[in-house]
DNA sequence: ATATCGATTATCT
DNA sequence: GATAATCGATATG
């Protein structure tokens, strides 16, 4: 089993000034934070291993690239928001607004690793976990994680993570995530090749690719 | 293990 | 009318 999978203790929430910064701090300082999607019967909570920041401005690939508009007034909004969009006619994707109010900015959350509320993720996802080799389909991908929590445009856009009386929130425990690699951003076709993808790398939850690729040694 | 493809719809041009 | 911050299934090596 991991050395994270343990089931989170004390969580405090993180306050809005975390959000209210630069977007690849932001998703540095993420990893290693706990989703907590309150419920009956007990939390569902995971530990986020793998992230991307989207900047507000100079990035092509984000959705507030070209200004705001009704779906993605949240980006522009104060941090420490959700903002939930749909995509592919399938899936919704989670994200949290970042950079002080007025300036567009946020985080994607790509995959967690689960710590509690196992059996209602698979539910939400629609699968039977017969071994911990399945556990990876409840939360590796950003599509896969809202279907687990969950967490859909309608129940959860604009809803203040720092809140832990809220529906949705992000808390921290004292774990400190390590060996943090970083990698282009995965299915983008604008700005494709920046590194600003954020993940523990070699976690079996991370989505894709879980390390970097090797290169040749120079001669 | 990697590659390709279809599903399905909100949003913007 | 085209596109998309994805997923799951199928095909092929």
């Amino acid at each position: 089993m991991v050395a994270s999978l343990a089931v989170p203790s004390a969580l405090r929430p993180l306050d809005r000034q975390f959000y209210g910064r630069d977007p690849k701090r932001v998703a540095r300082d993420l990893l290693g934070k706990v989703l907590v999607r309150p419920a009956d019967g007990g939390s569902l909570t995971g530990r986020i291993v793998e992230v991307e920041a989207y900047l507000g401005t100079n990035d092509a690939a984000a959705h507030s690239a070209a200004g705001k508009t009704l779906r993605n007034a949240v980006l522009f909004g104060p941090p420490g928001y959700a903002y939930i969009y749909f995509i592919y006619g399938n899936h919704y994707c989670l994200n949290v607004s970042c950079e002080p109010e007025g300036v567009a900015g946020g985080v994607l959350f790509r995959a967690l690793e689960p710590l509690s509320g196992i059996q209602e993720m698979a539910r939400g996802r629609g699968i039977k976990i017969e071994s911990d080799r399945d556990l990876p389909k409840l939360t590796s991908g950003p599509g896969r994680l809202c279907e687990a929590f969950c967490i859909t445009r309608d129940r959860d856009n604009g809803c203040d993570l720092t809140d832990p009386k809220g529906g949705l929130w992000i808390g921290e425990d004292g774990f400190r995530a390590s060996k943090i690699a970083v990698s282009p951003r995965i299915g983008i076709t604008k700005a494709a090749t920046r590194p600003l993808r954020y993940f523990v790398s070699g976690n079996p939850f991370v989505s894709g690719r879980k390390t970097l690729p090797a290169f040749d040694t120079p001669v």
